[in-house]
DNA sequence: GTCTATATACGGATAGAC
DNA sequence: GTCTATCCGTATATAGAC
């Protein structure tokens, strides 16, 4: 699978995450035309992404996203009911659908390495289609109550079980070279926030995220599976 | 080297830097008595790290640094003209120590390999000793002022290039496989950083620093030098 | 050198008009 | 649904007493 493949097979637009934010916060949100909210929640999630990611979530004023929105702060508060309610919202639908792309990557994929494969190029495309959710919810995640916080946390550990796991069960196949599941997983975890966190370096060195995955592949192979020849 | 010998021997007490950061801001600092200058700053900074690396440093407030030091605010301002000062400066000291340290762990190797895994087992160790440094100083670089966040940068890229040129060297050489040495020392980078970013989990876990770095350095060189048999 | 008190500005959030 | 005006708390920074 290339990226381009990725993008045609998944439609994440925008617009689809935020239609389902809004039928999960159907009580918190005054405003009731379902249009006209997806159309707002999509300008305030991207200038709210946008700014925090220069500056911070904290440095970020609510005068400052309505400059951006080009909205009221009355308006603004028509979605959600404080700064910390929209903080969260953003973390929470980062996890939802890095979840559930993720296990339907896997689902189809019997042999080990092909799933290994599948996973890594998954998460690492849909980083790259979702790079400033990444970003933010990596950077801001301290920042979240202790609620959200531990669900972060289980979050990051969920993703990195589901890689130990494809390991555990390539090793006792025979078709992995007998390694520390848990820390190459923790590995791989690295690697692949290491693409969404750093991705102005890499953009300035003309890097795709094609080139990325085949160099993270075949770095990761050397050491649990071998020599190719 | 392990952990324990690496302590033996650079001695980067709390006190050494805080000493330093005196000698270097005489200018800006108001009180004048050294023994007075370093007691203080040492509170300041583990202070300032100790609250910032829970909440952030923008949440941080000057009455939260007061509280945790157990000094005044009209006294804090006689350590830094500001806020963004306060950060500048743990900013700028972890930059040069890091600078420091990796460039002497190398000059005595000459062999590739082996300044390699001095290289990388040096900075393992000094994010170790400094972790809370290290944290914030990732965490916080995009609060810094334009100025100080192209010196940020110009730090990541200096450090990348240590080890890219290690690599290189060693692949003339004939003693590493010849891989993209640039993407080769960001990998690197991005696996030393997990350590200190994520520190909790592999404490929590019970990984030492020696086993993180046996790790580490074993899943390189697979990829760099090929299997050991 | 350190303290308390305060100047001054800006933050999040809401009320009520349209 | 959206806007403007405003409440009220808290932020950084400093002045001046001790």
């Amino acid at each position: 699978m290339t990226y381009a493949e990725f993008q045609r097979q998944i439609k994440i637009s925008r617009q689809q995450i935020c239609r389902e934010v809004f039928v999960e916060n159907r009580d918190s949100i005054r405003v009731k035309k379902e249009n006209t909210v997806v159309k707002n929640l999509e300008r305030i999630f991207s200038a709210t992404l946008k700014i925090s990611n220069k500056k911070g979530f904290q440095a970020m004023s609510m005068r400052d996203l309505g400059r951006e929105t080009k909205m009221s702060m009355g308006a603004l508060y028509s979605y959600f009911s404080s700064k910390e309610d929209l903080l969260a919202m953003l973390q929470h639908q980062r996890r939802t659908i890095t979840r559930r792309i993720l296990e339907g990557s896997i689902e189809d994929e019997s042999d080990p390495a092909a799933k290994l494969r599948a996973a890594i190029l998954t998460h690492l495309y849909l980083s790259e289609v979702m790079q400033p959710w990444f970003y933010f919810s990596y950077m801001e995640a301290k920042n979240l109550s202790k609620r959200e916080q531990e669900l972060a946390v289980a979050s990051e550990l969920y993703t990195e079980k589901l890689f130990a796991d494809i390991l555990k069960q390539g090793q006792s196949r025979g078709c992995f070279l007998p390694r520390d599941s848990q820390l190459t997983a923790s590995i791989i975890k690295a690697m692949l926030q290491d693409w969404y966190l750093k991705r102005s370096k890499y953009r300035k060195r003309n890097l795709s995220v094609d080139q990325y995955a085949k160099f993270l592949l075949q770095f990761l192979e050397a050491f649990i599976i071998g020599p190719k020849d």
